[in-house]
DNA sequence: GTCTAATCGAGACGGTACGTCGGGTCTTTGA
DNA sequence: TCAAAGACCCGACGTACCGTCTCGATTAGAC
């Protein structure tokens, strides 16, 4: 949320900030996010909609893309909760990446990561933000499932955990990129995890 | 790139098209793609540097990001030749694959990338047109890698190909998109086809 | 017209100037001029309208203003035959007004006017061609009457007809300038003439 | 001058108009029309030479005709103070004209004008607004001075003071328009006024 | 109760780029 | 050589947003 100033005791003096503008730019970002393209989703837009002077967003968040993202992290990621893990590893995995899919695919979530990855392309420093809120997330619920099939001795320990993320979620972003159409998110996951068991599962050689 | 093929024979009227401006255009936008951000490379500069009017951009190239995308085929992508297939097809798979990452990974490439890649967020004709000049090349180069393993007998013939090549090339693209540095492209590429190969090698067993 | 060559005996060689081209150029002005506002009528749909090249009007004519002052002169201005002259100078006089009162309020004509009057303020030199063209050509007329008043023994010799031409033209152009609506063509003309007779017509004592 | 009166009381909310930057735009207005073409006065330039956005000019006059019809009159017509009347309502008739003259003579002035009048051809509304700014206020002081006159006894009540009035501005106007010299502003009006008195001035007779 | 300080809506401000229009010049083919 | 077609360089148009600024009005705690 940028600012924080809390400091405990003391409280800052002046007007304090007014929750029910914050709601109105955040609403007002959504809505826009969602119905237009991103390029006409503008500063002005969203303060008119919101009906809040412009200073009111700069006030609090430096860039359009800081509101984006705030906004988006704040609505949807954090909202969806962790797997609740079974005796079969494998399944865990599929069926958290099978609703990962599905919950990237919502329209209006898509919309969002849309805008997020293009302002994402101009500025290094947003990226980084970007892969905190968004990326870093999603690595640590697979390191969680593949640290419960390792605990569990299914999975081998002496793999490549990034290049297997990536390949994993890089899946989802390449289809997310192209465009390209798939039969169904849960088949998805299901050929992915079911291409990978054999170059993680214990008990299968390794021979390269 | 907006030539209408000409029909043979009969030329149209008027003065025809200037091959000159045509590449001062291009060669102006990929100095601007690659010195300066996406949102700073805009249709005045490109005129200004190209010493062109503006109307002679519009008059071929409908939007900006049509200008980059055929500036960047016509200059880059088209400029990687087929790999050379041995005996080995899961080597030449790595090797193909090795290449094209660091192909991608060159700075004025990548640069270009992300200006089409943000871009392509907000309109999906467009998402639709890069996917015909950037997804759909590497695509058929990675097929014509497993059919030749599967004449040579290594590779299994029941795999869903279009996942698979979801997620090598998503491997990129993740990388691409977060930002994530990793050891090196040919390790990378090493990891990616370690991790595939049991699953899609013969005679390796995929029980699930 | 410009250029007129002619030089007798020997032609120029090449293909000789079209007729066709010069006529269709000026009856695309003339309907442009009657049915667009003067900075709607551009070169571009004078050529479109008439079927033209640009550089077929450009040939014969250095600017819009020359094109549309040899258009208004040769359609319009040379139309008007002379007056009869009678016995009454004075009623030949206002005869004559009235008559070219109503010559220039035709519409389409003071379209016409309108062009150029705004084109000769943007150019001394295109000033002087339209008082050639225009406004001489009624100072003679007036003359010629002043003329007959003289030879009649009805109007006095020592006027300045400079001025006396003036205010009965300039009472046009004011009304034309202003915007301004009089009764009728023919009784402004008898209203001038009334104001003006006792000043310049013999017998009257002009005393100051 | 688009202001809306304010209705008193109660200011519009929001920063209001500055008149710093009102200021700077009117007179680079006035320089640029003393020393350019007509056409050559842009809006851009204006803007550029004031160091204004364009949309400062935008948001407060509709076209540059109606700016230069502001700047004109604010800075020029209303200064010319009324002439004060004496017994001779001839001589200050005389002395209104010829000041009237050499006022509108003046370089500057008459660069406005000829502006003024360029565009006022276009447009019957842009007519109107001169005829309101420009030609009523003349007309007034016109009609100032034959009231005078009336009152006096010099000048006859039964004269077509419209007619009048057209031919003393008609004068002037058609000598600008058509750019004739004249001996002097001085004598222009005598002369004008020589012509007319015995068609105005009571005890003439007015036969026809 | 003032006083001080920050926030809020509103909207003017100096800028930059947009995509379009037209100017006047040029470069083709064909008559 | 002229003519039609239309591409070319250029400059201005009027608009949209940018991020900053200046107003009056408000909302607190500090005095």
């Amino acid at each position: 949320m940028t600012s924080e100033a809390a400091t405990v005791g003391k409280r800052a003096p002046g007007r304090p900030r007014s929750d029910a503008t914050q709601r109105a730019i955040m609403d007002a970002t959504i809505e826009l996010v969602g119905s237009e393209n991103y390029p006409d989703v503008t500063i002005e837009k969203i303060a008119a909609r919101a009906k809040v002077g412009k200073q009111s967003i700069y006030r609090w968040w430096p860039t359009k893309a800081d509101l984006v993202l705030d906004t988006f992290t704040l609505h949807s990621l954090k909202a969806m909760p962790p797997v609740i893990q079974t005796a079969d590893a494998f399944a865990d995995l599929e069926q958290d990446i099978a609703r990962h899919f599905t919950f990237m695919s919502a329209p209006l979530v898509s919309k969002g990561l849309r805008s997020l990855i293009a302002e994402a392309q101009y500025d290094p420093e947003f990226r980084r933000k970007l892969y905190e809120n968004v990326h870093r997330v999603r690595c640590e619920a697979l390191r969680r499932a593949f640290r419960h099939g390792i605990a569990l001795g299914q999975i081998r320990e002496d793999i490549d955990f990034d290049a297997l993320a990536h390949m994993i979620h890089g899946a989802f972003w390449y289809r997310f990129l192209s465009g390209t159409v798939y039969k169904s998110d849960a088949e998805y996951a299901k050929n992915i995890v079911a291409l990978l068991r054999p170059g993680i599962a214990t008990g299968s050689a390794n021979h390269h």
